[in-house]
DNA sequence: TATTGTTATACTCTATAACTATA
DNA sequence: TATAGTTATAGAGTATAACAATA
């Protein structure tokens, strides 16, 4: 790690490679930048990582109209069907409000319905239609192709790997 | 209660064959709601688990002022002295415009100071003030911090192996 | 002509409070 | 009283286009 001093390729006026306190600031030009400590935190690596699997995923599942989060419920529906908005939003960590939104549009497009739940009337339950099945199997083998594609230097085992480490983190 | 539970909180993928199309839609009770699927996708896995991390990160940082971005920045700049605008948006994966307003709060607080880059005009060196560097110690080490917490169920070698997989997705 | 930093702006995502109807 | 679903809305985060100054 070259974290502490920084390693201009431009040296305008420096002296020396340590910081005296009281010096007037020297004007320095930074050839590489160094990540180094960002990278030792789970959070941004994560983070990192998802967005470049995302950007990805955005590309892929346009021509499927789904989104990450619209992907997330369609896919839960389709393995869950009867489930409710609720546990839509405790399995997947979203807020009621901003459910809404995502299930009127699902229903809209004719990807699911919603059928009175058999034992509590306050609650709808999701069902895919056979539209919503058909396009989720695709939209699901997409999904695993495009992941094994952006893992592809990893290993089966390494993969694997990653996924049970992952979840120790948040489930 | 005496419902019908046709949908198991651990199933096999039944579906195709066994559902007649044309039947009267049965009104299904989800117990458990199963994500399985989900949970062999990297990109949900990443993100579930950035998210779990970053909720936490807001907590503990709430006092240096700082979220997520901010600190990213400000720790690169800590470790890069002199480094552009430019040059984060391209370690962090940021755009510039973003960038902008972060930039002139972390001056506007005392942070950091822009000073001229040594051999471009159009550029401005990103240093830290003495306050930026003692606030960022503290940062650093409470981000350190938390995320052995939040990484209490793995030990250091899983952790580790954790960074360098994530790693090989992004970088 | 290309690049750095910037402004303006729009769009998405996420969060909070409050309401209704049922339990 | 508590919960499921909803509405309205605010805030944060992210995106594109275009401009001035400099390379």
């Amino acid at each position: 790690m070259s974290a502490r001093t920084a390693a201009p390729s431009v040296k305008r006026s420096i002296e020396s490679s340590k910081k005296p306190l009281g010096s007037v600031p020297t004007l320095t030009a930074v050839d590489q930048v160094d990540t180094s400590f960002l990278e030792t935190l789970l959070g941004y690596n994560a983070r990192r990582a998802a967005l470049t699997i995302i950007e990805v995923f955005l590309e892929r599942m346009a021509k499927f109209g789904l989104r990450p989060v619209d992907f997330s419920v369609m896919s839960v529906i389709e393995h869950n069907p009867g489930v409710t908005s609720r546990q839509l939003c405790a399995a997947l960590n979203l807020l009621p409000p901003n459910l809404v939104g995502l299930i009127q549009s699902l229903e809209a497009r004719g990807l699911i319905h919603r059928r009175p739940h058999p034992t509590d009337g306050r609650a709808m339950g999701l069902h895919p239609t056979p539209e919503g099945s058909a396009l989720m199997q695709q939209a699901e083998q997409a999904a695993t192709d495009l992941e094994i594609e952006c893992s592809s230097r990893l290993t089966a085992a390494q993969r694997k790997t990653l996924l049970d480490l992952l979840q120790k983190i948040y489930l």
